[in-house]
DNA sequence: AACCACAACAACCGCCTAGCT
DNA sequence: GAGCTAGGCGGTTGTTGTGGT
């Protein structure tokens, strides 16, 4: 449709702000909200229009957004996330606090990108260029694994955004006690646009991933590996051994299946285990939580588990896999106790296969394993059988991989490639 | 000191989509 | 439903800084 016509205007000031701009332009937004971006110019006294203030408030002069050195961490995660989403910044930058999408892709190009290709790995598909080193080894098999995951979180991103701008309609005043937070200047309206979003959301497949690799079957797996499937953030925040190094789901308070209410952070998992009808509160409709589900399961390529409709129904949401079926009921709240009560007739062990194989299996590679024993620092595997915490361990092997060349940049160093 | 090449990052551009009329 | 606008997003460009010759 119609583009915006605000940058057309001539004599409107391009490039690099100076500080005086920025004074104006912080002055105001701390004063008066920015509002409308496209008024705000005229109103603050700048010669520039709205986009471009819109710009440097999001990507610089937001007092929210942390400068500086990426850490290691930040840099594994943005690779993960890459891998997972692709070129999609403003995905991977609500899982990066404090950073912004702007400067996450500037990152990526210039040092990230850089730095794969060097180590021969396509920094697009996150496979070593030369495909003829995975033959025997399983690893095609991993990253096809990875690539239906990214397929599987692709969608389910979509509808979280989806769900998220509801949720941002409908929780205008949540957003205002948010940015008063936040701020430290008071503002009559939240300027922010990005926070919105609040810390990152739940990194679900990445729990899964990191909880499948790091933690003991039978210990915190559960939580971590049900991350992996859209339940998700409430069941990983509610499951969550308090020592996680992830920490996302901190501020989160109670996960319940209906009618959740003001409670910060709260928000952020409202589409979780919605149930019927709840207008007030309840932030998606059974019909749009359908829609959602539905998407997941007519997914390009039709490896993804099917969730769609024929799972979900007012009273409970089931799961089927390859290994066993698990049903969680939708009309209480899911905590670690009534999760464990309801799945007790699945072991923790056989919990772990269940979403394991949700999440690495599909209907058409069977056996994903043919031997592991790539990985760089950890030993090596026996040959796997196609048990999906076998499977887990070829991936854990992959991405172990993948960070050791990222940080110790010697080919020499790795066993993978 | 001057020039060049490259890296890093801020900012812009153009497209897309949701929401409004 | 069509037209329009605001805002968001990702790709690209421009500017500045830095190191080498």
């Amino acid at each position: 449709m119609g583009r915006s016509p605000c940058c057309d205007k001539v004599g409107l000031k391009k490039g690099p702000w100076t500080p005086e701009e920025d004074q104006k332009l912080l002055a105001y937004i701390e004063e008066y909200g920015h509002g409308s971006w496209r008024a705000l110019p005229a109103k603050a006294g700048l010669q520039r229009c709205g986009k471009s203030c819109r710009l440097r408030w999001t990507n610089y002069l937001r007092p929210d957004i942390k400068r500086g050195k990426f850490t290691l961490q930040e840099e594994q995660t943005i690779i993960q996330l890459h891998a997972l989403l692709g070129n999609r910044w403003s995905a991977i930058a609500t899982h990066l606090p404090k950073r912004t999408d702007n400067e996450i892709k500037n990152y990526w190009n210039t040092h990230l990108k850089k730095r794969l290709v060097k180590m021969g790995i396509d920094p697009v598909t996150h496979k070593p260029k030369n495909d003829a080193l995975l033959s025997n080894d399983g690893q095609s098999k991993n990253a096809a694994n990875l690539s239906h995951m990214a397929q599987w979180e692709s969608a389910r991103l979509e509808a979280e955004a989806r769900l998220a701008r509801q949720s941002k309609l409908r929780s205008n005043s949540f957003q205002n006690s948010l940015a008063s937070q936040e701020f430290t200047a008071p503002s009559p309206s939240s300027p922010l646009s990005k926070p919105v979003m609040g810390p990152a959301r739940c990194l679900n497949v990445l729990k899964a991933w990191n909880g499948v690799w790091t933690k003991p079957i039978n210990e915190g797996s559960i939580a971590s590996v049900s991350a992996g499937i859209s339940v998700t953030g409430a069941l990983a925040r509610d499951l969550e051994s308090p020592t996680s190094t992830l920490g996302y789901f901190e501020n989160a308070q109670h996960i319940s299946s209906s009618g959740i209410g003001a409670s910060s952070n709260t928000v952020l998992y409202e589409f979780v285990g919605n149930s019927s009808g709840s207008s007030e509160g309840g932030i998606m409709n059974n019909e749009e939580s359908e829609e959602d589900w539905k998407e997941f399961g007519n997914s390009s390529t039709g490896h993804l588990p099917q969730y769609n409709k024929d799972v979900i129904n007012e009273n409970s949401i089931s799961f089927t896999s390859g290994l066993q079926d698990l049903t969680l009921p939708m009309d209480t709240t899911w905590t670690a106790e009534s999760l464990r009560s309801n799945t007790e007739q699945i072991s923790p062990a056989n919990f772990v296969e269940t979403f394991t194989d949700l999440l690495l299996s599909n209907s058409g590679d069977g056996d994903l394993s043919e031997g592991g024993g790539t990985e760089s620092d950890n030993g090596g595997e026996g040959s796997g059988s196609g048990n999906a915490s076998e499977n887990c361990e070829d991936n854990k092997n992959y991405w172990n991989s993948i960070f050791n060349l990222v940080n110790n940049p010697s080919p020499s160093d790795s066993a993978m490639f």
